[in-house]
RNA sequence: GCCCCUGUAGCUCAGUGGAUAGAGCGUUGGCCUCCGGAGCCAAAAGCGACAGUUCGAGUCUGUCCAGGGGUGCCA
């Protein structure tokens, strides 16, 4: 909100070159003065010392003391600056040029506008431009740990951030519903179980990740088995292989039952993503890709991007670096379409990514996936690319890495998983806890709710205040700890700013900032300032982790500002009404980061 | 072999080429006659190694060292 001064004495600094003969400066950037208490932004003059240096040098032979040229600089250029409007001070120090805003007229107007917008405040301009973002593929009929959480919430925040920024948005979702693993549950519950129905979403879901596992068991050859054991292994296995075949020929009883099944497993993924607030608009099932699939086999073979081998008893490949002319392996060749003619994962992304564009006219397509896949998307992108679609120099792979466990990596094929419904339900409890003891005024009726609300909060933080591109191993004790950079610590500081406002009866409609500001409220005026340049930046970089480092650092300056500075108990009336708007605003601002993290801002905890 | 990622405090992690590298956990010590202690204040402790680019490198480049992942009929 502060660029048409920052630009207008850019504009005075260049005069004042080119009135001095001195070099044109590059772009002027203006920072935040990194000093606490400080309030203004600053730019330094190194770069124009070094720029006039090397001149210098070229026709006298000697180079100039660039940190005392680029001081004199500053000097100079504080000294010719005026008196700006807005600013009360400025300086010239070691090389940089501080200029100090006047308080009263910006804090009155950065908070009449956080107030004035709501929860617009931070809302980037319309881009015209559609982004579609793909997350939360999960693997039907194993249902949900704590890896796909990462991948959920990741999905989720940056599609809001994304949103927020100014861009449209498609949120899609691509549940691998088919394969020999969904093929595997199929086949145990129609041996041993037909029938059975556990009652509840979850317990249905989370029973057929325990059949599954039951199967994997069965399948899979043991040490030291009897003849007889293999021969039954060995007849199970033909019967699951027949049963995919059967179900790839579309038999009825077959398809029936295998509904009904990723029926259950849909059922709990539903409300999973209910719990978490996701709204897809597209579902794209694995099951459904497979005959455009290969119907673009045949359009690659044809355009020559893909060696049909299958005569000489190979694959249909793709050999990306022989088509590009690479000498260096960078791309290497992938196959897209197995010897017997049926499709494999990169084909379907293929397919997938011609309807994300030709469809849904996606400009720009994020996919939200396992850092693990990189080589395949990255090749998936260039045969995109090859194939003529310009979107696929718009695809980006948001990898995460992958979540293990303090035991070791997580499998579905072992059940040596930690499920998101058991560490959400683990988190509720504790929460329950942590209110009956700090809160124990809180109606009952609301302490369901708030606990649901807290205890997922506490979950997204953990996952989101890690950079996407590393590792975690997740430690539930850790990941559900209430007290500082958590959660509930940010949501904590929009309780407290809530309570002053209600205490307070509301805030006033108008407020004057003409006292002496004390540091704390400079620091968390400044703070709310950078909110809609901070949007922008975690948009650009795909960075959730942006603004959840934004929100812990807010909430951590409002909390030190609730400590030493008195709202309610400020006896002048004006400081009060002052000082009640800037609460409200800090509460605004604090709510409208939180929903970007996809976490509740609940009014009381 | 080739490609990708990671290496910052005892532990877990932040850190748009810029001024004094920041948090949390843990440790130690303070703070409730005061708007909610899921809080505040403070102490001790750190950039894997070596070169290079630059006025300036935790950040960019290169080479090592250490760890993880990927690398044609899985997803």
């Amino acid at each position: 909100m502060f660029e048409p001064q920052q630009k207008r004495i850019a504009d005075k600094i260049r005069t004042y070159c080119s009135e001095h003969q001195l070099p044109q400066p590059g772009e002027i950037t203006w920072n935040p003065i990194p000093f606490s208490g400080e309030w203004g932004i600053t730019t330094s003059f190194f770069q124009l010392a070094a720029v006039e240096s090397r001149e210098v040098k070229e026709t006298t032979g000697k180079s100039l003391n660039v940190t005392e040229r680029a001081q004199q600089l500053a000097t100079d250029i504080a000294a010719f600056l005026s008196d700006e409007p807005g600013f009360v001070r400025r300086e010239a120090v070691r090389g940089y040029l501080n200029l100090y805003y006047s308080p009263a007229e910006y804090s009155k107007s950065l908070v009449d506008t956080i107030i004035q917008q709501g929860f617009d405040f931070g809302r980037g301009d319309p881009k015209g431009e559609r982004v579609m973002i793909e997350y939360a593929q999960p693997n039907m009929l194993h249902s949900f740990h704590i890896g796909h959480f990462r991948n959920a919430i990741l999905g989720e925040s940056l599609a809001r951030v994304v949103e927020f920024a100014g861009f449209d948005i498609i949120r899609a979702t691509y549940p691998g519903d088919i394969g020999l693993g969904v093929i595997t549950v199929v086949w145990i519950y129609q041996k041993f179980y037909q029938g059975q129905e556990p009652q509840g979403i979850h317990e249905r879901g989370q029973w057929l990740l325990k059949i599954y596992v039951e199967a994997v068991a069965m399948l899979q050859e043991k040490e030291g088995e009897t003849p007889e054991e293999k021969t039954q292994r060995e007849a199970y296995d033909t019967e699951r292989r027949e049963l995919y075949h059967k179900w790839d020929a579309g038999d009825p009883e077959v398809r029936a039952l295998w509904l009904k099944l990723r029926g259950w497993s849909l059922d709990e993924l539903n409300d999973i993503f209910n719990m978490l607030a996701i709204k897809m608009d597209v579902w794209f099932y694995e099951s459904e890709v497979d005959e455009p699939a290969k119907a673009i086999v045949d359009e690659l073979i044809a355009k020559g991007i893909a060696d049909d081998e299958r005569p000489q008893g190979g694959a249909v490949i793709v050999h990306i670096d022989e088509k590009l002319g690479l000498k260096k392996e960078k791309y290497r060749s992938n196959i897209i379409l197995r010897s017997d003619s049926t499709t494999l994962y990169l084909t379907k992304d293929l397919a997938l990514a011609k309807i994300k564009f030709e469809t849904y006219h996606a400009d720009r397509s994020i996919y939200v996936v396992d850092v693990r896949q990189g080589m395949h998307l990255q090749q998936a992108f260039k045969i995109l690319e090859m194939w003529g679609f310009p979107q696929a120099l718009k695809c980006y792979h948001l990898g995460y890495g992958f979540v293990s466990l303090p035991e070791g990596a997580m499998s579905a094929r072992k059940g040596r998983v930690v499920l998101f419904k058991d560490v959400a339900d683990e988190a509720v409890r504790r929460v329950m806890a942590e209110i009956a003891e700090k809160n124990p005024d809180m109606a009952e009726d609301a302490r369901q709710n708030v606990a649901q609300q807290v205890g997922l909060g506490a979950m997204a933080f953990a996952m989101l205040s890690i950079d996407n591109n590393k590792d975690m191993v997740y430690d539930m004790n850790t990941a559900l700890n209430f007290d500082g950079h958590t959660g509930p610590y940010i949501q904590n500081a929009h309780v407290r700013a809530n309570s002053i406002i209600n205490k307070a009866g509301g805030f006033p409609a108008q407020a004057e900032f003409g006292y002496p500001l004390t540091s704390h409220e400079v620091q968390l005026i400044d703070l709310m300032s950078r909110f809609p340049t901070t949007v922008q930046q975690a948009a650009q970089e795909y960075r959730p982790l942006v603004i959840a480092n934004y929100a812990y650092e807010l909430a951590s300056t409002f909390h030190s500002f609730y400590h030493v500075v008195a709202v309610i108990q400020t006896e002048n009336p004006a400081v009060r009404a002052a000082r009640l708007r800037l609460v409200a605003a800090a509460r605004q601002t604090l709510a409208n980061a939180l929903r970007l993290l996809d976490i509740e801002a609940p009014p009381v905890m």
